[in-house]
DNA sequence: CATGAATGAGCCTTCATTCAT
DNA sequence: AATGAATGAAGGCTCATTCAT
């Protein structure tokens, strides 16, 4: 049995790094096969044409992040602040570079404003999140309308927080990230 | 008031429903030219080439999204609460058709993750929003530290709103929306 | 309103040269350009993609096949004999550069071998020249067996003749041919 | 009786079938590895290139359609009237699947009109069998002519038979082929 | 013997752009 | 001011072939 030289999974790793990078659209064969020094056609060994490349990216990314999220959380123990502290200061260093990271997250955010298939994978990550999300917050808001208002702030802040270009009056982005912590978690 | 669309602003609006639905890729002159019922080749008379017409686009929509922001909300009166009030109704009622709409800045706004220029004109933009969401914010709180985070929660949900797919526990969005806005004006 | 420097009819025309070559696999799009000293890309402006051509193509034959038949020999007037006689004349000379010529239809028929839609063409173009040549044969044959058989054995030769490959004992092709045309309108 | 099938042999029958289906065109490595349940490298153990498969190819179909043609009609017995139609007989049964089969022969048949190798071997199967033909016909005919004469109609409807695609004016085929075979044994 | 992997030429198609009219 | 026509650079995919194991 002869090893592979690009296994199956080098192709997906890079191809959300491309698509990370510029969108789906920006995920060719032949920049992935180049950036994997590899020949064009050497990509239809693994994979049936280009569609099934970006599935295949797009259910790993799901197991990748679903498997990932609350473990790295839930790992270190204490009380439902303790960890929302934490899942804070995780979720604040995000690597760029990771496929888990907040650029391939954003753009398959985008991709699926025009695909219903991706719509789909998201939407089981963000229940997923959200659910982890609620059960810390319940830990110490009574009133489920609060947490419900705690949870979309805590999501979209992680979320829009790369989106958003402003400047912050004289404060560092971390600094008010710090903030908004401390207000959410009041 | 509409101002006459000029043959040069109709494909400016047209590639703006493109950049919304498809983002800049699916700017294609080709399928501008059969929106507007026109001869591919017509295009280059008003535009050098496509990327003429994108930076004209993003030109266009820097100023049409600007000088709206203000006017819509200062022309109703009323102290800042209410005035945020309105402003949180208006954002609610976004249509997507719209040049201005939600789609066509989610759509910047991601594009602006991977060129430099459009991050340029969407800084423009948010620094102008924000400086009158603080200003209103003020009005009512004295610290400062509050202002900016209250700000960067309210922005950040109005753009992560429409890239977040979770079911809401139950509720539908425009309660949680409700709730989110009651708790922002606390 | 610009000239066409290769109109429509000259892709299609090439077309049929080429599936006279080589069968619908040899009609390929960037041999038909160059062919035409045109760029590949020129050819999408009058055709969708290949099929379309490959369509046309067939089309324009089934029409300038059936249209060119009857006509020919029916010009010449003179009785079902001597009409026959001049049908065999007219298609014993059948030219193969000529687009209604042998080797276009030997390669058709072999093509709708493997492809339905291509037997439809055939058939009407077959049963319409069966239908003239029953017609002369009957003008001189009283037995409609006799009519059928003669019109099989007739039309089998003008296509076989140039699928058979055996020398002729020693005899010319136009020679035998001769002696066959003989024998079949004794 | 069936010779042992070698795993050469089964590289050669493959290819006849995809031959008989789509034309030397259609005689792909990958295909016919597939059908064999073997990878596609392990073609090139047996054979240089396609090419030498295509060639195997045609040195088996001439010898096993030659080897069978008398074969078949001389093991019968009887003089030459009653062979020929026999004769007739087997080629009106004549199997599709078959190595020998007319769809074989067809293909190879529209081959040879663009390949001169092909031409050769197609040569020497088709004066075989008019050989064969003549000494059936001479038994009965006296006049040279005559016999040429029957034996081109004789094949001629064997071949375009399977190219003609007419309705027989009421008739079934198999009415009109044993009308001709009347006719051409009267 | 045969496989898994990869190469590279070739083909179809798309699309921004050009150009003569 | 615009059109019909054509160019040429990509990009996706297929397929014969090679090669190490």
């Amino acid at each position: 049995m002869a090893v592979a030289r690009t296994p199956r999974q080098a192709w997906i790793d890079e191809g959300l790094r491309m698509l990370a990078t510029g969108g789906p659209g920006a995920v060719r064969v032949e920049v992935l096969a180049q950036a994997l020094g590899v020949s064009r056609g050497g990509f239809y060994w693994y994979f049936t044409n280009r569609e099934t490349l970006l599935n295949e990216m797009l259910d790993f990314w799901e197991h990748a992040v679903t498997a990932a999220v609350v473990e790295q959380v839930e790992s270190g123990g204490g009380d439902g602040r303790a960890r929302l502290d934490r899942l804070f200061t995780i979720v604040a260093e995000f690597g760029d570079g990771a496929v888990q990271g907040i650029d391939v997250e954003l753009a398959i955010r985008d991709w699926a404003r025009r695909d219903e298939l991706v719509v789909d994978r998201l939407q089981r990550v963000d229940n997923l999140r959200m659910d982890y999300l609620r059960s810390l917050f319940a830990s110490f808001c009574p009133d489920p309308d609060d947490v419900e208002v705690r949870c979309v702030l805590t999501y979209s802040v992680r979320i829009a927080r790369h989106l958003i270009t402003f400047d912050h009056a004289g404060r560092s982005l971390p600094e008010v990230m710090a903030l908004t912590r401390t207000w959410l978690l009041r």
